[in-house]
Formats: C-alpha cells, structure tokens, sequence
DNA sequence: GTCTATAGATCGATAGAC
DNA sequence: GTCTATCGATCTATAGAC
C-alpha cells in the first residue's frame, strides 16, 4: 500500500476541481463538458477555475499525466522478470490503480483531444506507454511464451479491455478490485500463451510481483 | 456478399455528408465537431447541411442505425450454432464488418453522446446487441464450452477490442480484413474456452458460418 | 481566492433569396 | 438544393473590485 494522505483532511479547491473535470470528461466528453459544469460540481463561479488552471486543456494535461506517469512507472518496474509474468503483474497493477485512482480516467482518452499541440508531452508518453506494452508482447512471443500475433494489434485490444473493463465499473463500492483485475489479466494472458499449462504458473509467480511494495 | 451499389455511381450529398460527418467524429468527437467542419469537407456551406438532416444529432442517430442494425442481425443470424462458433462467427463478422464499413464508426460511442433522450432508441439498440454478446457468453458456460467468468466483463472486453482493433487501423489499403478479424476472434476464444484444443474446431466451423451467404 | 461583469469567438439553427 | 445573412445561445478566458 503506498502512503496514502491523510483521509480526513480537506481536499484542496484545486484537487476538487480535477475531480470534477475528471468526472465531467468520463460523463461527456473533453468538448462535451464546459468549464461551467466543473465549476458548479465544485461549488464555485467559473471564471474561479482560472484561478488554479490557465486553460481547460491544462485541467485535461494534468489529469493525464497523473494517469500515464504512474502507469509508465509501473510496466517498467519489474524489468527482471520474464514477459509473461511481467505482463499479468503490470495488467493487475494497472487495473487496481485505474479504479483505486480518485480521478476518473475513463474520458481522457476518448476524443481525440492528445492531437492538440499543447498536450504534445502527454500524447509522446502515452506513446511511451504502448511502446512498452508492445514490447512485452514481442518480448513473449520471443521467448516462446507467447503465441505469434502483431504485438500492436495485441496492445490494442488491451488498450481497449483495460478502459473499457472499468468504463461501466462506475461505483468503487460494488466493485471487487482484485477479482476485476485478475479476470482481466487471466483473460489477455489465455488470449496470448502459446502453452495454456502456464497459465496458473505465469499467474502466482506475477501476484507475488504485484503485491510487493515498491517500485524501490 | 451483399449487392453492393455500383461503385462508380457519385455519392449523393447525404451520403457524402454521413460520411464526413463520421470521419470528423472519429478525429475530434461527436462535441468536439462542428457542422461547419463537416460542411467545410463536403464542400458545401454550413446552413446547407440542414436542407438533408434536421439537427446535428440526426446524423449521428443515422450513423449509429446503421452500425448498430447490422450488427443485431449479425450476431443473431446463426442461431441454431453453439455458442463458441456462434461467438467467433459473430467476431469475425462483426471485424469484417467494420473494416469494410463506408463510415468511420470508431467515434460515434466516446462521447457519452448515447445519453442525450433524442438518441434513446439508439441507446436501446446498443444495450440490445451488449445483451446478446452476454446471452452468448452466459449460454457457453453454461454448455461447458467456456470457463466459468463474468459475462459482462467479457462483454466489455469484446467491445474495446472490436473497437479499439480498428481504431488505428486508419487506412483500409494497409490492413488485412481477414487476418485482423481472426486475430480478435482467436484471442477471445483463447481467453473463453475452457479447453484449448478446441480453438482449432471452433474456428473452422465457424468460418463456415461466417463465410455462408445470408441471414435467409 | 472568489466574485461580477463582460469581452470575443464560435456554436447550432433559421429566414429567405435564387 | 445551395446560397448569404444573421439570430440567439453558449463557450473560454480576461478585467478588476473586494
């Protein structure tokens, strides 16, 4: 568990409003949702916003890079580990911070918003990302763990199951975080062994990856 | 095949209109298009656009009837099948489908634009085609042919991937159809079926299905 | 740090000539 | 069936008082 803050202490107006942005952009869209709608899920008037952002997009940026710096973080931490497992421990890690995340990532990479030349910096490290995805897939497929597929088609279809698999997710409460992530990772990891034995193998080696605690 | 048009007939402006207006959602979103982006691509002013649709959202409703319709025949038309084919047929149907489509479906559902009451009957059809992708899931498992899991979880995966898998696809000239199709519907049925020998089975018949002429 | 007031741009849609 | 002209609404962002 990393160290969390303190849970009673009040948010900050300027934590509330990335909140709010997050929520808005899941529910509607980056275009589909006006800085008056944000402003009045916190509470505040909307030129107020501009007081704690200088645009719209720079809400969007940050919310972005509070998503892909972690994930980045964590598809590289186990760099030791063989493909297969470092792929299911990345795939469990990268579901149960999705959902434990406070912000809503679900609309942040829906429009095609990463084109805007202001957001440069995010689109190249969500490029970075899928780099790294593709890579444990050609890095398995490689080593003979995997089956042969094109490691992009592959990234997508992860891409797309990790978004959406948390899209209908909505309330933390009803949800089994560690059931949802490995129900995910099992899922790609059937979809790309070339030997299906390995399956409970690749599975308790990756969980103890997982769950141990840094990336120190 | 279906009888096509003849491909040398010119579009009529509400076709060309469709499909500039799809094209645009895809790249910016349904609200982050314009009426005069998708004027300006057609070429024609933007007050003209409303002599053939009524509203912006006329067109996205005509776009997502004509996503949505097809693919409710299609993943009803095999009935009498069991479930795994039935599943892989309809995947590589639904890919092929995609991928040969006249319009860029890939934006129509980012934008949580499905909300919108005008749009219900839409919204409808889309919950009508999830239920049949759980019903096949759910009748699989319960046939013994798929490992016990959530069917709306696998529900979801199959849709991100469908349309994530065609997301970056962009350019219909560099893609396979048949490869990408078979490469989605093989990674679900690996992730399904609770015995792997039969990936080889299940495809085979299934491209039997898929392969056959109609709906009859 | 939040407010009121408003600038300046762009939006979807209408009116009416041709 | 497309055009010009334009309405009224809504948008992001700024100015300046408190």
């Amino acid at each position: 568990m990393p160290p969390s803050p303190v849970p009673d202490e009040p948010l900050s107006t300027r934590q509330r409003i990335l909140q709010a942005a997050a929520a808005q952009f899941a529910r509607r869209g980056f275009h589909g949702t006006s800085t008056r709608d944000i402003a009045a899920e916190v509470g505040i008037r909307q030129p107020s916003l501009f007081h704690h952002f200088t645009t719209k997009q720079a809400m969007l940026a940050e919310l972005l890079d509070r998503d892909l710096q972690p994930a980045l973080e964590r598809i590289r931490r186990h760099r030791g580990a063989n493909p297969a497992v470092r792929l299911y421990a990345y795939l469990v890690e990268d579901v149960a911070a999705l959902v434990a995340s406070p912000f809503d990532v679900r609309g942040l990479y829906n429009d095609a918003v990463l084109e805007d030349p202001s957001l440069i910096e995010q689109r190249r490290a969500r490029e970075a990302l899928h780099a790294e995805m593709r890579s444990l897939v050609t890095d398995g497929i490689a080593a003979g763990e995997f089956r042969a597929c094109d490691p992009e088609v592959a990234r997508q279809m992860m891409t797309g199951m990790l978004l959406d698999t948390i899209w209908a997710a909505g309330v933390p409460a009803d949800l089994d975080v560690g059931g949802r992530a490995k129900e995910v990772a099992d899922f790609v990891l059937r979809g790309l062994l070339s030997d299906r034995g390995h399956v409970a193998l690749v599975e308790r080696e990756a969980m103890a990856l997982a769950t141990r605690p840094g990336r120190g």
